[in-house]
RNA sequence: UGGGGUGUCGCCAAGCGGUAAGGCACUGGGUUUUGAUCCCAGCAUGCGCAGGUUCGAAUCCUGCCACCCCAGCCA
């Protein structure tokens, strides 16, 4: 599980580093815009920046994107360090913004205006875009790219200094109209914004576009390797055009990867923010959520998304990753964490008729093969709740559970026969009526007897009642459809049980469990006496 | 009909001219007081398609085809 990872983008850094290309060691950055919570395509990333970062000895900014104040918010900022953190990276003293640099930003703008590389444009956000030509046709100049570079100046100058509304005039930089990349036709690197900055509050009323700050934040930063998703290929030739085109003297280079698809899910800020404000989640931290936080919530630990990140891997194909593998990553992780604990879903009770009144208590380990979690005490007595699953009065064959005059071993405790099957006036199954044997307890065993299986059950009356949320995929299909989320949503996503666990589990101080025979689980961090089910066992039973 | 990318098993992914790694999933079998875990075995005569170069091609060349991204004063 140690093997190094040996993707393309590794390759190359480790190229740059024999050849010397890298003075110093490696400089990475993860720049999140703060305008919504992280999700598991941001952990893809975070996991190479800082991971590459940390294989070779480098560092990594976790640089906040904070340049369209208009959708960014302090609880984003604040989200964002949170599940960094947790996802177990750390950024040390190397947290900055874009804000950050804004004087230095805007002194740059100048400088290309001063070298007759930038203009201000007075055309409408309309007229920009019908004058930008299509994919086919080249676009053509506007009329104000041969202002001089002295309006230009002062032009731009009163832009900052709040003299024109928002929309009246941008800053452009002179490329190319006729440029086969449209993001090369003269693209806009300033806007007017009168609109309050999180950090900056109402210090600036132009706020930089994308494309001219973040090169000129990498540079700066001395970032050695910029490595971002696949869609911003395109706009390569502008990010190295910035920065030739000014005074700089760093010159990181931009490698793209793919971005994470995931089957179930969307992973989009933008649809994950319409979620929540539809309120088809309860929040950002929904357990169903592909977010960190609902991840989190959900029981997921960081060292199985991290898990997940690198089995992945990182390449430029666009694939579609199945939801198989992450659940997978998540067991494994759990398998050898979780402490073990009985819980029963849907309650059937059972009357043991020839068990003596008063109880007794069992020793049950809390992890089968590890014994560092030491032993819980189980209660055992006459009156249990089985799991109403486990009984089947017409067993399907191979069924290997109770059934009317057979056996099953009470898992820990004893092995019981059914008796009596004990129904309502509708014929509704509500008491089991079972025999035990004495001589069967687990661990001294001398009754001879071989049941065919082994069931989950809870003492009634020390057993802790407790709501369990089952949770399964958001969307029904692999691919949703974008364009009609709401039915796009899977009806199940969570089912809800009033069930119980037993009293060792409700009196525990650890948060996930593996309730046997049904999953993995973690106490809900808001709602009290709540498990959320982190994801199921795996399971080969094939009915019939 | 412009530009930029990508095509290797159901999914992810190694491979970088010397004769197809690995993981997930799946299928068998063994162990098991969780139908779990664990263990063992199986799972691409073929790498989008068609040609070509070569003693030899998934790897090089040519031509097709498919899919993804781009026309925000978003990032």
């Amino acid at each position: 599980m140690s093997e190094e990872a040996t993707d393309f983008i590794r390759q190359r850094i480790r190229q740059d580093l024999d050849q010397g290309a890298v003075e110093g060691g490696v400089v990475t950055r993860f720049p999140p815009e703060p305008n919504g919570y992280l999700h598991i395509g941001h952990a893809k990333s975070i996991c190479l920046n800082f991971g590459v970062a940390r294989e070779f000895g480098g560092y990594t900014y976790l640089r906040f994107d904070d340049t369209n104040p208009a959708k960014e918010s302090d609880e984003y900022v604040e989200s964002i360090k949170r599940d960094v953190a947790w996802l177990g990276y750390d950024w040390g003293s190397h947290l900055t913004h874009a804000s950050d640099y804004f004087d230095q930003l805007y002194n740059f703008a100048v400088e290309l205006i001063e070298r007759g590389k930038a203009f201000v444009c007075s055309l409408s956000g309309e007229e920009i875009r019908a004058s930008r030509g299509t994919l086919t046709e080249p676009g053509t100049d506007s009329p104000y790219r041969s202002r001089s570079i002295e309006e230009n100046l002062d032009l731009f100058a009163r832009m900052k200094a709040g003299e024109f509304a928002d929309g009246e005039h941008v800053l452009r930089a002179k490329i190319d109209m006729a440029s086969a990349n449209v993001n090369l036709r003269d693209p806009v690197i300033y806007r007017i914004r009168h609109v309050e900055h999180q950090r900056t509050g109402d210090r600036w009323v132009v706020y930089p576009m994308y494309d001219f700050t973040h090169c000129i934040c990498d540079a700066l930063e001395g970032i050695t390797h910029s490595l971002c998703t696949l869609e911003f290929q395109d706009h390569r030739p502008l990010y190295d055009w910035v920065l030739d085109n000014i005074n700089i003297n760093f010159h990181p280079p931009q490698i793209e990867f793919s971005r994470l698809a995931l089957e179930h899910t969307v992973m989009s800020k933008r649809l994950l923010n319409q979620m929540v404000d539809d309120a088809v989640v309860s929040g950002w931290d929904d357990p169903r959520m592909p977010t960190i936080a609902g991840l989190r919530r959900r029981g997921v630990p960081a060292a199985a998304i991290r898990d997940f990140c690198k089995r992945i891997g990182i390449t430029k194909q666009d694939g579609l990753v199945e939801m198989a593998l992450l659940d997978f990553c998540i067991r494994q992780v759990l398998e050898k964490s979780a402490p073990r604990g009985m819980s029963v879903l849907d309650p059937l009770p059972v009357t043991l008729t020839n068990y003596p009144d008063d109880g007794e208590t069992l020793e049950a380990a809390w992890h089968p093969q590890n014994a560092e979690l030491g032993n819980r005490a189980l209660s055992f007595s006459r009156q249990l709740y089985i799991e109403r699953e486990d009984f089947s009065e017409e067993p399907p064959k191979g069924f290997k559970r109770l059934s009317p005059g057979g056996l099953v071993r009470l898992r820990y405790g004893f092995i019981i026969q059914c008796d009596e099957v004990i129904k309502d006036a509708d014929g509704a199954i509500v008491e089991l009526r079972c025999r035990y044997f004495p001589e069967s307890k687990s661990g001294s065993d001398t009754s001879g007897l071989k049941p065919k299986g082994v069931i989950h059950w809870v003492d009634a009356a020390s057993a802790q009642p407790v709501t369990l949320r089952l949770y399964q995929q958001l969307f029904t299909d692999p691919v949703p459809d974008l364009d009609d989320l709401a039915s796009a949503l899977n009806p199940d996503s969570v089912v809800e049980f009033s069930g119980f666990v037993e009293a060792a589990v409700a009196s525990s101080e650890m948060q996930h469990f593996q309730f046997e025979r049904l999953g993995y689980y973690a106490r809900d961090s808001e709602l009290a006496d709540t498990f959320n089910r982190t994801v199921t066992l795996r399971d080969s039973y094939k009915p019939g």
